[in-house]
DNA sequence: CGCGATTGGGAAAAGGTTTTCTCAGAGGAA
DNA sequence: TTCCTCTGAGAAAACCTTTTCCCAATCGCG
């Protein structure tokens, strides 16, 4: 019965040294026999590979980038610390990076040049063997210039470069199918209430609006513009519904918060979501989306998802594999609650 | 007039040996110019200096790294991808490093013991110089190990191991700050609507409030225990006002969204806030705490802060330096918006 | 002018791994 | 037995920087 060799958690890490020495060979034929490379007897390496698990031998990895000038390390810049839109995607990159063996850095640059100067530079220092930028608005730039550093980058929910690869969710397209669930569901008077005329987003999506309804033709009511918050969306029920005219019997809102306001507002007002008007969000902020009455039906950007890809495309780029410069759109998905209402039938 | 030296972005990074030959000097001079160190002429240390400075040179950190045996680099260890509570915690650490020149591996480990186990070993093959584990509950562990690690652990916002140095947020504190504040603005009747009993944190929170009302001679009403959600702040507000007897004329909730809860459920029965009924939240969520009518006052447990301390700490330990094992409690603190109520003065 | 001390700078090892080259010995063929 | 070809394994260079030791030249002083 042989005792079990528990690999003692070395306090001083075990080098290479000492399990070719252990095992009575040199350096080189240790490192060729726990690679698989190089020639020898199994039973050689049979026992270089067992003396190394007893050891509890693991590559200094540090060594190991010094030489093959690939560090197994990205960076992973972003100004959303507190945001809820980069951390899917961080989760994503991580997600699509840890299985083959690369370690993000993460680096908070806020909106503060200096901050993103030292940390690029920390970064580039650090080897890495790429770079992933991301923010919290998909139309600014984060405060640091990233073109010409040698290594890769790759845009991840924020504004490119020009010539630069980037990932962005299809915000008009996320529309298009908000606006289309509601058209489907036999909603025929759909109004949008949406962001500030400065983020690039409110007018994809407001644009993407307008086409679906002229394509259905239905009436279309002009997209209002205000705040991303609540408020606003107490404030935009109000103007839908104090003038005369037809009411809308949905209203497609810019995000969850609004959605939230017009919700709430229009209970206030003694209408029924959604038998009365139905009301779809964007974000799918789950907190949000689930703590509504009743719970909402909202865009999801699928941000984890753009996280994967970026990740995989920058490992790519990091082989040495060719890729096209542009922005590519991911497409978003509808997650359907209860706030937009059955179809007339169902 | 100089032509002015743009340091050429280096496609392939400029060595230090490339920087001694262009100042025609040993590698051994041009190291020890560069750091300050050694000894020769003020001419020959400014020429390597501008040398460098005109090549671009920055120093391979893996090859520091490999030689000092300190990587200026820490792992950051986390099950809580899309939580509020660990992202200012990591923004605090990250704060806390940058300055000194250190980066830090995300890791989110979720909730999954293989992934934990992956990056534990890739950050330790990456020779971090320390690890800090956080997550989104201050009572659980995290599903690794991180005990005889051969480097220097801190746990923050997350269940330490026995021995080891943690830092948490001071619940009891929080609370104390909180019914001391509705004491003082001349509250009498302070109810407390909590999560579930599973957390720690719902009894440490609830024992406090028990204990400031017996040291004011304050009648107690039984904590309600319920869930996190919105919902349960509506339920619970039927449940103290339904009841026949004084109706209470504070709530102290246990997070934000069951603050919220409250002061909907309390405007929806007629009864004004803070007039009629004071209210206080716990977790200070911006974007909850705002978007309530009235704005909530809310106790901040100052994350990053207590990330900042388990940074620097981390860093001392790094640096040889000794740290008592224990739990430190770091200090809540009030934040004072409308839901409150004013002194009685005031 | 002779001697010791100082000065300016270089050679080399170290850190841990990978990879190319080299080489000793064994085996086979004639 | 001799020559040639494999086979198994080791030596050494390379990656890039830091640091210790060392050496040649200069300086000061008697």
């Amino acid at each position: 019965m042989s005792s079990d060799a528990s690999p003692a958690p070395a306090k001083t890490p075990v080098t290479l040294r000492e399990v070719a020495a252990a095992a009575g060979v040199s350096v080189a034929t240790a490192s060729k026999a726990l690679n698989g490379l190089g020639r020898m007897t199994a039973e050689t390496r049979e026992r270089i590979r067992e003396t190394a698990q007893r050891l509890g031998f693991r590559p200094n990895s540090l060594a190991q980038s010094l030489l093959r000038r690939r560090s197994f390390t990205v960076g992973l810049l972003t100004n959303d610390t507190y945001g809820r839109f980069s951390l899917p995607v961080m989760s994503g990159i991580s997600d699509a990076l840890v299985d083959k063996g690369v370690s993000v850095f993460l680096c908070n640059v806020e909106d503060d040049q200096r901050l993103g100067q030292l940390h690029v530079d920390a970064m580039l220092d650090k080897r890495v063997d790429g770079i992933i930028a991301t923010g919290k608005r998909i139309d600014r730039h984060l405060p640091v210039d990233l073109s010409n550093l040698g290594v890769p980058v790759i845009y991840a929910f924020t504004q490119p470069d020009p010539g630069a690869i980037a990932f962005v969710s299809d915000d008009a397209g996320g529309a298009r199918l908000a606006v289309e669930h509601f058209c489907r569901l036999g909603r025929r008077r759909i109004a949008h209430v949406t962001g500030p005329a400065s983020f690039a987003v409110v007018h994809a999506r407001a644009q993407a609006y307008r086409d679906v309804l002229t394509e259905k033709g239905l009436p279309v009511m002009e997209p209002l513009l205000g705040s991303w918050s609540e408020a606003w969306g107490h404030e935009a029920v109000k103007k839908l519904f104090d003038r005369k005219g037809e009411k809308p019997d949905a209203v497609f809102c810019g995000n969850d918060q609004i959605a939230r306001g017009v919700i709430d507002a229009l209970r206030e007002r003694g209408l029924d979501v959604p038998d009365d008007v139905g009301v779809i969000g964007f974000d799918n902020w789950q907190i949000v989306a689930e703590a509504t009455r009743p719970p909402l039906t909202s865009v999801d950007m699928n941000l984890a998802a753009l996280g994967r890809e970026a990740g995989l495309t920058l490992l790519s780029l990091v082989g040495g594999e060719p890729a096209e410069p542009g922005i590519r759109k991911l497409p978003c998905r509808l997650v359907v609650r209860q706030s937009c209402g059955r179809p007339p039938g169902g």
